[in-house]
DNA sequence: TTGTTAATTAACTACTTAGTTAAGTATAAG
DNA sequence: CTTATACTTAACTAAGTAGTTAATTAACAA
C-alpha cells in the first residue's frame, strides 16, 4: 500500500477490524478473546490475519505475555484520517445555503448550470 | 461490499481518490478536469473506475451536462466515517497520564513484564 | 455526412485480499 | 517427557481490485 492514510483506511474497511478496535477500546484483549464473537463465521487464522492489518496500520500494538498475545488499541493512527476527513466537515455541517455561499466564494461564479459552465477546453 | 462504512472507508483507501474529493471539494468538476493530474500515471479508463467507486460509496454525484459529465461532491456520506471516528477521539486527545489511568480502570493491572516472561527460543 | 471531443464499456492481465486446512512454535502444566 | 493451550506460518484457492488497450456511445461542430 503506498502511503499512511490508505493503509489507515484500508484496514477500516472491514466491519470484523472495526468491531476488532471497538473491543480494544475498552482495554487490552487477546487475540482468542478478540476472536471469540467470530469464530462461528471464520477460523483463528483469519483472524491472526485481520489482526496483522490493523498492527500493520499501527491501530493496534501486539505484545507478549507467555503464550498470550494482548493487543492494546493505538488509535493515534486514527488522529491522520479524522483530520483529513476534518476538511470536509463543512460540507455535511453546514446548511445548504451556507454551503451554497461558500462553493460561490472559492469556484468564482459557478452554479448557475448552464451548458456554458462546466465546458472547459 | 458487505456495508455502508466498509464501501466508504474502502473508497478512501486510494490517494487517487482523495484527491479528487479534494479537487472537488473547490466546486463541480468533468471527468476530464478530475483526469487531468493522472493522465501520466493512469489511463482515461482507470480515471472512469475510481469515479465509479466513489459514486457507489455516495460520496459524489455524477450528473449529464451535453458530452459532459459533470461531478460534485456529496460529503454527508463522509459523515458515518466521521461519526465512527469520534468514539475514539478520547484515545488521541487525552493526555498519556489520563489515557493510562483511565486503561487501568478497565483492565484491572496487567503490565507486568518481567523478563522471565518473554523467553524466546 | 464526417470528424472531434468526452466519457464509458468490454475484455483481459497482474496483484491483492480474505478466507481455508494443516502443520508448526512457544509456553505452561501434569 | 507428554500433552494442552494460544497463537502463527505455510500453502493454497476464490474473489476482488487496479490497471491496460481497443472499441463504442453520445453530443456537438464543420
Amino acid at each position: 500500500m503506498q502511503d499512511n492514510l490508505s493503509t489507515t483506511f484500508a484496514a477500516l474497511a472491514d466491519p470484523t477490524r472495526r468491531a476488532m478496535l471497538a473491543k480494544l477500546s475498552q482495554g487490552e484483549a487477546n487475540v482468542s478473546d478478540l476472536a471469540q464473537p467470530f469464530l462461528k463465521e471464520m477460523s483463528l487464522p483469519a483472524v491472526t490475519k485481520h489482526l496483522k492489518v490493523l498492527e500493520k496500520a499501527g491501530l493496534i500494538t501486539k505484545t507478549r505475555e507467555a503464550q498470550w498475545r494482548p493487543c492494546k488499541i493505538n488509535a493515534e493512527a486514527l488522529k491522520d484520517a479524522a483530520d483529513w476527513m476534518e476538511q470536509y466537515r463543512v460540507f455535511w455541517e453546514e446548511s445548504f445555503d451556507r454551503l451554497d455561499e461558500y462553493l460561490k466564494t472559492v469556484t468564482g461564479n459557478k452554479k448557475k448550470k448552464g451548458k456554458t459552465n462546466v465546458r472547459k477546453k
